[in-house]
DNA sequence: GTCTATATCTAGATAGAC
DNA sequence: GTCTATCTAGATATAGAC
């Protein structure tokens, strides 16, 4: 018996079925759909290619699978985190800066992105599920929390969590997705603090802002 | 000789090249790097194989090659139009307007980021000359207006200019390169209200809005 | 269910004629 | 410079033994 390569332990359906998944998420993570090729799968799981096929029907159907498979288990809801209780002004700047740091501390998210977005135009129904299953949980976990603090006085809490989950998306699709950080600098903490101070303008004009207050906002220090 | 793989060159091509560069845009957009053969460049190019040989080191070179002229040719400055004159409120409007409108139409530009980002991982290079010549100039045209406008009363115009052009580009990744219009239900306009209701709040406390601002803020008419 | 071995095709890249 | 014809490696998928 051949022990599996890398086992991060599911639900035990099959250990064949679990091994070729995780054999096929390697190969197609790092070589793309049409850059794998079914023996690098087959190996990479210590399984033989008939093996492979016996489990799925062909090539397409094992990446279907796959995506499906690592959009509801892997990486259901990594796009943000529950919001702990607090003041909404520390919980929302935890919460962005929490967005940030996750995204661009899992390599494999970002390469399941890259994934995902690259073959989008020939596998469109994976692409539905990456919204489904990712996109929008986080979006409305986030429209939840701003409608559920009206004091935050937003008029839109829909277009507004767009607003805030896009801006974390394309910065992080900018600077790590596309190797960009050193040719566009921006300073997580003066991002963020550009949000929040848009995001609270409104809700306390500058007449009836407090010193505190307003060092919540602009961050602790002022290195940018 | 061989024309180099990575060249700003602006010197006069030959019929053949550019019936190559065409081809390939053709078959790399829509079937990806390692889907796309060069016999079916070659075929849609019209020339034969050798002949693209000819001309290109080899796939890895022509694809380089492509990526690079496309971005500095076909889409340079695609992202952000020329601000034109008239009030700031306006202005930004139609800028927002224009950007998300000029980009769901056209099917090739998201052919390209789909293209760029699903081979981002194993053609670094070619990410940051997107970034390079169509992301940072679309940001920096931005932030170059916010910054020319302090009416505006916008704490950091850098930053600001990635939260707009960010959402724009978010909202068209979801919405279109990734076929989640239906899923995700927001209208440009609900959407460029927010932005400019956010952007606003500070410059124009609710206490001085005049009813006429107030209505350009949130658009003519009222259709979310 | 899982393997060894293989059938069949298509890929990238090149010789050599003109 | 451009073509026809071809080489070789690696691709998907399967037959058939155990």
């Amino acid at each position: 018996m051949i022990v599996p390569a890398m086992t991060t332990d599911d639900s035990p359906r099959s250990d064949k079925v679990d091994q070729i998944l995780q054999g096929a998420l390697q190969e197609f993570l790092s070589r793309g759909y049409a850059g794998t090729s079914m023996d690098r799968v087959a190996a990479t799981a210590g399984v033989s290619k008939p093996t492979v096929y016996h489990h799925f029907q062909d090539k397409e159907g094992l990446f279907c699978a796959l995506v499906q498979h690592i959009a509801q288990v892997r990486f259901y809801g990594t796009l943000t985190p529950c919001p702990c209780a607090g003041p909404p002004v520390t919980t929302l700047r935890q919460l962005l800066e929490h967005m940030l740091e996750s995204i661009a501390a899992d390599d494999e998210y970002q390469d399941f992105v890259r994934l995902v977005i690259g073959e989008s135009g020939r596998f469109p129904a994976l692409a539905r599920l990456f919204i489904i299953h990712i996109t929008k949980p986080g979006i409305e976990r986030v429209q939840s929390y701003l409608a559920d603090h009206p004091e935050l006085g937003l008029p839109d809490p829909v277009a507004t969590a767009h607003i805030l989950v896009g801006t974390v998306v394309y910065v992080t699709l900018t600077q790590h997705i596309l190797h960009g950080q050193d040719l566009i600098a921006l300073p997580q903490k003066r991002l963020v603090n550009a949000l929040m101070a848009l995001l609270l303008a409104k809700a306390t004009p500058a007449s009836e802002m407090s010193p505190d207050l307003e060092e919540v906002i602009t961050g602790a220090d002022d290195t940018l």
